[in-house]
DNA sequence: GAAATTGGGGCAAACTGCTC
DNA sequence: GAGCAGTTTGCCCCAATTTC
């Protein structure tokens, strides 16, 4: 992964709530997430119950089984194992082909650029290989006059932390994306699409880049919370809560219109804010309303005290 | 000559809708 | 909230073409 820097769109500290949210997270939980404030990008933790669940049984795949009917395979290698005529016991230790997405680094000693699965090297040192040196790629790599290359610039979509590798300054999917976009007629603000589109979406990974600090903050805050509470949260759909924040460019969860959203998306953003909404609350703060929460006291739902008339009463 | 871009296809993986 | 299963999406690859 690149360490280009994710920017916020407000400067940290810019306003208490963020500050006190983040404060409430625990440094633990942080680290748990493998979370680096400057990449912004969170990483969900390998086995962890909460966490969807166990490593791919499968030899070389490094994907998530998310459930029990898949055997302990992830959703690519089950579907593989369906179609083929091997018993389970010998498919899972055949090692795992095929297209697997993600970041893989080009295999020329030192060089910063992302190489292909297929011929191991970035786009540059490929076409030497072939076209200049013409040697195998053993040879090649010894080669004393191969060297290596430095890091591109960051891809210029928001959420992304890949180095851009087409003169757009985009990732490769991002550029395709762009491409197809434009093809279709459909991408009428370029630099709306770079500030909305969502990360390229791979396993145990979620991108909190190109949002407000004040969402990030809150995200991690309702995270830390549900997790407290047991919940389980697989990584596709904490994608989507970062997506549809990107998506409606809001400064705050509390602006999401939900109405939009899925099911699964509308009740997870739920979930979010009522573990956001309490932060702060106690029973001093409640006693001055006419509604308390009643989780600051350890309970749940309301008490309403909007029915008692007599001032005197009420105060 | 070297590197970047384009186009299109395959298929793995992400996602959604439904149920409990 | 969680599990399940089917569907759709779009990532990745590679060769041809274009651009610098």
């Amino acid at each position: 992964m690149t360490l280009a820097l994710a920017m916020p769109r407000h400067g940290a500290g810019e306003d208490t709530v963020t500050a006190g949210l983040m404060g409430a997270v625990q440094p633990e939980f942080l680290q748990l997430l493998s979370w680096d404030p400057h990449v912004r990008v969170l990483l969900l933790p390998r086995s962890h119950p909460q966490f969807s669940g166990e490593d791919c049984l499968v030899a070389g795949c490094d994907k998530m089984s998310y459930f029990a009917h898949q055997k302990g395979m992830c959703t690519g290698c089950t579907e593989r194992w369906k179609k083929g005529d091997l018993p389970f016991d010998e498919f899972v230790t055949i090692r795992r082909s095929g297209r697997i997405v993600g970041f893989f680094p080009c295999q020329v000693a030192h060089c910063e650029r992302p190489g292909r699965r297929a011929t191991l090297l970035c786009s540059s040192h490929d076409y030497q290989r072939r076209k200049v040196y013409g040697l195998p790629l053993e040879d090649f790599l010894a080669h004393p006059e191969v060297q290596p290359l430095p890091a591109l610039a960051p891809c210029r979509v928001a959420a992304c932390d890949r180095q851009g590798e087409t003169g757009g300054g985009y990732c490769m999917p991002h550029a395709d994306q762009c491409r197809d976009l434009r093809q279709a007629g459909a991408l009428e603000d370029e630099d709306l699409w770079r500030l909305t589109t969502p990360a390229i979406a791979e396993s145990r990974k979620v991108s909190l880049r190109g949002l407000p600090d004040r969402v990030v903050a809150e995200i991690l805050f309702g995270l830390q919370e549900r997790i407290a509470q047991r919940l389980l949260h697989k990584d596709y759909l904490l994608r989507n809560l970062s997506t549809n924040a990107r998506l409606q460019q809001v400064t705050s969860l509390d602006e999401l219109d939900l109405d939009v959203l899925s099911r699964h998306d509308r009740t997870q953003v739920r979930g979010f804010l009522k573990h956001i909404r309490r932060f702060g609350l106690s029973p001093e703060t409640e006693r001055h309303k006419d509604v308390w929460d009643a989780s600051v006291f350890g309970l749940g739902g309301t008490f309403s005290f909007t029915g008692i008339t007599q001032p005197w009463l009420r105060e």
